[in-house]
RNA sequence: GGUCCCAUCGUCUAGAGGCCUAGGACAUGGCCCUCUCAAGGCUAAAACACGGGUUCGAAUCCCGUUGGGACCGCCA
């Protein structure tokens, strides 16, 4: 026996990577690089009619975005029938599985009688001592699950779960197409990838039994167990596609850091004392399953959010410059041959980082600084460009023409004397010049915003904003 | 219906029988800073589901009730 921790995420490619599997992929990661262990990735694509290609690039995809690596896979179950084959054979062999030739239509309508009835919808084992093989159909194989005492899970996270054993049902472990079911693949799989620690969600809890009798049938070990919480939504239900987004990409889209999806996702059931922002090294470093909670945790994308625009202060401008130009295209605030100065743009992002909650928001408020037209906010116009700050904007205008150094600093000192000479505050003076160069009521720092854009801009712009109050009236 | 799981502010959580007058974070209100908006700082309001035990002492241990969730497929 080795010690190395061996984990796996097993999605399967029926629909997107979603905030739950993420979760799920996540403490997987989390684990095996707390351990220094394999990691480990397995599509879980034995339902061919369900699953697409297209799911499993968007699931690799989402990986990246994320970082997760993994070490070892993909691994596909569809290329290892096989193997599943062979071990449905020798149980089949050794009695411990077994013919079952009962329709799917038969069991449903079976299945719906039970549940009318109120009672548990089990499968009677009506094919379970068949001494002859029934002509004219083609059987399913299923597991003779034992029917007396009963099974504990140990869970690291839950605990001791005891399950009765009659209770149990006979699940079919091969379909009548000759291909394998979950329960079975998983076992075989785990089995055979030497899986040490299986992190999955909480909704498996109650397969587990079923899946211990399968590892006991082929005469392995069994692993150890961590059922995590699930993600709710905010009516408290299992989070889907009704909450929002599916595909954890759809967050890339909408402009979140992948460390902030992370950061946030692993703080959803697990904690470290009163510690909200980690790095992916402390996550590495402090995880573990003591610090993981039992119950579920209602998804919460105002904290997201906060989380979002927390990364964005901490992220690298130089940094930022790359992850906001792909929005910058898509919004449109730049066309794609224009080419931004680097050293320019990093000033100006500089300004509104704090300001951003997602990178969306940040490409947006760029926007002034970088188009050649501003559009006026109608409330702004018609609050500060009028009459009564006419006077302000000429004479600021005139302090600012004779500025040789067009910097911050001189610029402030351009602004007091227009405040001084007028008698009047600050944000008389600065308000107007802020709608005349952003078109809006809200702006960094007027004095650096001015530097930013430049003398030559600033001078234009304030000569339309006078033109503007000029002609109306 | 059966089985299993869960239960601290609106939400995420700290809490391992006395450090609890229940702490932190998001969101919300107020104040400070201030050229606006943010960021930041300070501050306010806000929770142990309920009922029984055990104990000198319970958010913490036990039982029950209630509430929520998951699963009961030739889906995974």
């Amino acid at each position: 026996m080795s010690e190395e921790v061996r984990v796996r995420f097993a999605p399967s490619p029926t629909g997107y990577l979603h905030i739950g599997g993420v979760r799920t992929a996540l403490f997987n990661y989390l684990y095996a690089r707390h351990n220094k262990g394999t990691f480990i990735l397995r599509i879980e694509d034995t339902d061919r009619t369900r699953s697409t290609e297209e799911y499993i690039d968007a699931i690799i995809e989402g990986m990246k975005w994320l970082d997760l690596d993994w070490d070892e896979g993909p691994y596909r179950q569809t290329d290892r029938f096989d193997v599943y084959r062979r071990y449905a054979d020798k149980l089949l062999n050794e009695g411990k599985a077994y013919y079952c030739y009962c329709l799917p239509e038969e069991l449903e309508r079976r299945r719906q009688e039970a549940l009318v009835q109120g009672k548990s919808p089990k499968y009677d084992g009506r094919c379970r001592n068949l001494k002859e093989p029934l002509t004219g159909r083609i059987p399913a194989i299923r597991f003779r699950m034992p029917q007396e005492g009963e099974t504990v899970v140990n869970d690291l996270i839950r605990g001791k779960v005891t399950f009765e054993n009659a209770l149990l049902d006979d699940l079919i472990i091969m379909r009548s197409d000759g291909t394998p079911t979950y329960n079975f693949t998983v076992v075989v799989d785990d089995v055979d990838m030497n899986i040490t620690h299986v992190i999955r969600g909480d909704d498996h809890l109650n397969n587990t039994p079923k899946q211990i009798h399968i590892y006991n049938a082929l005469g392995y070990e069994v692993p150890l167990f961590a059922h995590l919480p699930m993600i709710l939504g905010p009516d408290k239900t299992r989070l889907s596609k009704r909450h929002g987004a599916t595909s954890v990409l759809a967050y890339k889209e909408m402009g979140y850091l992948p460390d902030a999806l992370v950061n946030y996702l692993v703080r959803l059931g697990w904690s470290y004392g009163d510690q909200e922002v980690f790095t992916r090294d402390e996550l590495i470093k402090y995880f573990s399953f003591e610090n993981v909670g039992k119950s579920s945790a209602v998804f919460n994308p105002e904290k997201l959010l906060w989380l979002n625009s927390q990364y964005i202060i901490k992220t690298a401008t130089e940094n930022l410059i790359d992850l906001v130009m792909p929005f910058l295209i898509r919004e449109k605030v730049i066309n794609e041959d224009r080419i931004l100065n680097k050293e320019w743009l990093s000033k100006a992002i500089n300004t509104l980082k704090e300001r951003s909650k997602t990178l969306i928001e940040l490409a947006y408020s760029l926007r002034f600084y970088i188009v050649e037209d501003i559009e006026y906010d109608e409330k702004a116009k018609a609050r500060f460009l009028n009459e009564r700050h006419l006077p302000y904007l000429i004479d600021i205008r005139k302090e600012l023409e004779a500025l040789n150094n067009f910097i911050a600093p001189e610029i402030e000192k351009a602004f007091m004397s227009v405040v001084k000479k007028h008698n009047t505050k600050l944000g008389n003076v600065a308000q107007p010049v802020r709608v005349a160069i952003t078109g809006k009521t809200e702006s960094p720092g007027i004095f650096e915003v001015l530097e930013i854009i430049g003398k030559e801009k600033t001078l234009k712009r304030l000569e339309k904003a006078i033109k503007t109050i000029g002609i109306k009236p």
